[in-house]
DNA sequence: CGGGTACTTGACAATGGTCAAGTGTGGTGG
DNA sequence: CCACCACACTTGACCATTGTCAAGTACCCG
């Protein structure tokens, strides 16, 4: 619809190289289309490479033994994923899947070992990537183990209003049974509390549409105060 | 006790330098002894650089509100911690504390980063580093939301024989506390757990000394099936 | 022997998962 | 343009797992 044409330009992992390498890394680069459900690749396959989102959505997941799915991050345009097997051997940690139609670039670890021993700023980069995911995974582990379902929701929609400049709306960018899998909870569950979220005043829903009517409120339920019941 | 000396020759981070990069390392390095119980760092805190465990033991670790602790990681000898914010800028995303008296070596943000610029080794064993903590962290989430208790323990439990080889009998390297800290439960349903266990005929517990009896119940535990009740 | 820490056990409440049965709602084809 | 279908979502009822509070026991170290 706009101009989310996706380059390898747009992604935090390539800021600051000089035009040389990014061009090298294009020639190496492979473009695939995949259509919305469909399987990226599978918790345990090989890897020759890792991924960059250049449109649509991405989900990483864990899938129980009984078919229960947690969603571990859900990527747009300009994320990388899939880093893991490329620097620390082995195979996919985890599930991808196509959550809308999209186009990413599959990036040859061989080629990328190579690039990276010349240009130290690419692997800096690298680091800084795979350090905010890290960085990512410890507060959601935090929020997972140590914060009850309604907390967990507040913290994700303050954040995701944070990520667009502090809007008092929101609208997701996924269906309520996708956030539910990242929020570690049920469908059912979900729909539930922000249904308590709204009568308490807290939020407003139409649709995909939040908004945010006691942002103050909000932040308290978050940081475990029990302004809600 | 024994030669656990501990020199960075032995961290992973730092196999294959050469020996000039090496002595590069010791000389900007400090040793840091702290002992059993002592904050190492806060989370939020401002980070100069990062910290390599040579004997001895810490916890990485969240507080929920009401001062539930969520243990992330327990690192040993050889291990590194609080990496995030030397790549990715910022503060700290959790909590380390001493569980054993222990001696550290840490390592500052700006030596190593004009290290790595000049030795990519360097930088690729980082990067390798930081991926085998995404994988871990994949895992761990995996079993914190998508498993229940006894199922988190039967892992952990095979988990810990495959690191020592398949020995038949684990001893814990910390009090059952931590390890309810780490498994995201509380000591009492530990406890209570490992008894049923105990009287399923699955595992023999003689303080901390953990005999498997049933490792393949316990696998069939681990991965789901209601071996169990 | 004393004290603190680690651990156990019991009773109880509640969060949230599951099953089941709806109610929208948007998109497609007739 | 309407009817239908699939999918997203809601609501209700029930109950298992697990956290919490409380009290007590075992164990280790000095």
């Amino acid at each position: 619809m706009n101009a989310d044409k996706g380059s390898i330009r747009d992604a935090p992992l390539f800021q600051g190289l000089s035009e040389h390498y990014l061009t090298a890394i294009e020639s190496v680069a492979v473009r695939q289309v995949h259509e919305k459900g469909r399987t990226i690749f599978l918790e345990g396959g090989e890897a020759g490479g890792f991924y960059l989102v250049l449109s649509g959505q991405v989900k990483i997941f864990k899938l129980s033994p009984e078919g229960r799915e947690q969603i571990i991050h859900i990527y747009g345009p300009g994320n990388s994923f899939g880093e893991v097997p490329v620097f620390a051997g082995g195979r996919f940690p985890a599930n991808a899947a196509a959550t809308q139609d999209c186009e990413l670039l599959y990036i040859p670890r061989r080629e990328l070992v190579r690039l990276m021993k010349r240009e130290p700023e690419l692997a800096m980069n690298m680091l800084a990537e795979t350090s905010a995911k890290l960085r990512a995974f410890t507060v959601q582990i935090e929020n997972l183990t140590l914060r009850e379902i309604p907390q967990r929701l507040a913290a994700y929609l303050l954040d995701a209003s944070e990520r667009e400049n502090g809007a008092g709306e929101i609208t997701l960018d996924m269906t309520k049974g996708h956030l539910a899998g990242l929020l570690g909870t049920a469908q059912e569950t979900l729909s539930r509390v922000l249904r308590r979220m709204s009568e308490a005043g807290l939020i407003e829903v139409r649709g995909r549409t939040i908004g945010l009517k006691a942002p103050v409120r909000l932040e308290a339920l978050a940081s475990g105060d029990e302004v809600f019941r």
